[in-house]
DNA sequence: ATATAAATGAAAAAGCTTCTCATTTACACC
DNA sequence: GGTGTAAATGAGAAGCTTTTTCATTTATAT
């Protein structure tokens, strides 16, 4: 019953936006691109155009229902937003995603923005590396 | 006489080369993109294509004479490298590019990166805000 | 000077995302 | 339950940055 909280950010109650919310709810996937949403509901056999999916992924992140990382190469993910913000680590080798909060860089970004005297918005952290899996297979 | 930077990095010496290498040393813009970097080779009468300016730079980012910044939103900029890793403040309003490094953060980086398994190859630490001029500005 | 591997320019292609516009749909109101 | 109207959708075109292709030019070793 998520016609709620469709209704709540101004946005009327359609099946796209239905499915691809039940989409990000359901998925093992925590961060989806849009092709990967587009995929998955092909799979489930909803015919929703590739242009709804980004128009949608867009207005759910201008409603705060989700978030976009913008990954480093291009092309973005998305991922239901849960109220806390974290971070992220990527592995280079299989894209595996891993998050991460971490209080102390939080403070500091803080504190080098008043430095400098900047008005923080936003901030965007990627530590990129080799995941332990990938580690093991040479 | 930088012809020897180009040497040493295994490339050939040529024009493009080198009036790129003009360009990023001598222009007000510490970063710079592509087209940036082609517009002022026009400015200065070198018609060199933009698909060499792109070579070029990517070249010399392999080459460790340029480093690459991946700013949200697609396109990328360049700087001279200069040995010294720092991070970046962006103004959401002018562009504005600032610098900074943290210790505290870069040691907390990979602190995370070892409890989490990973083996840190790089890391891209953007924070977004509205510089000092902009705020006045309204 | 000559040969050859590398570099260049111009245009096409790629990859992701947004836009256009004709058609369909949600929902407020009678 | 119908009706009207503004909003949403689908399909394809277009946009943007960056890379690739390939014919031609150029740097450098001999
Ligand atoms: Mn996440
Ligand atoms: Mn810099
Ligand atoms: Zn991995
Ligand atoms: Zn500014």
């Amino acid at each position: 019953m998520e016609s709620q909280d469709l209704r709540k950010a101004g946005l009327k109650v359609t099946l796209p936006r239905l499915k691809v919310l039940e989409i990000l709810e359901t998925s093992d996937l925590r961060h989806m691109s849009a092709e990967d949403v587009y995929k998955a509901l092909l799979e489930m056999g909803e015919e929703i155009g590739l242009a709804t999916v980004y128009r949608v992924l867009t207005q759910f992140e201008g409603a705060g229902l989700v978030s976009r990382l913008s990954i480093d190469g291009g092309h973005a993910v998305f991922e239901l937003e849960d109220g806390s913000h974290h971070d992220h680590l990527l592995c280079v080798r299989c894209n595996r995603i891993e998050e991460f909060i971490d209080d102390v860089i939080e403070q500091r970004q803080r504190a080098i923005a008043a430095e400098k005297g900047f008005e923080m918005t936003d901030h965007s952290l990627y530590i990129y590396g080799i995941c332990r899996h990938c580690q093991k297979t040479k």
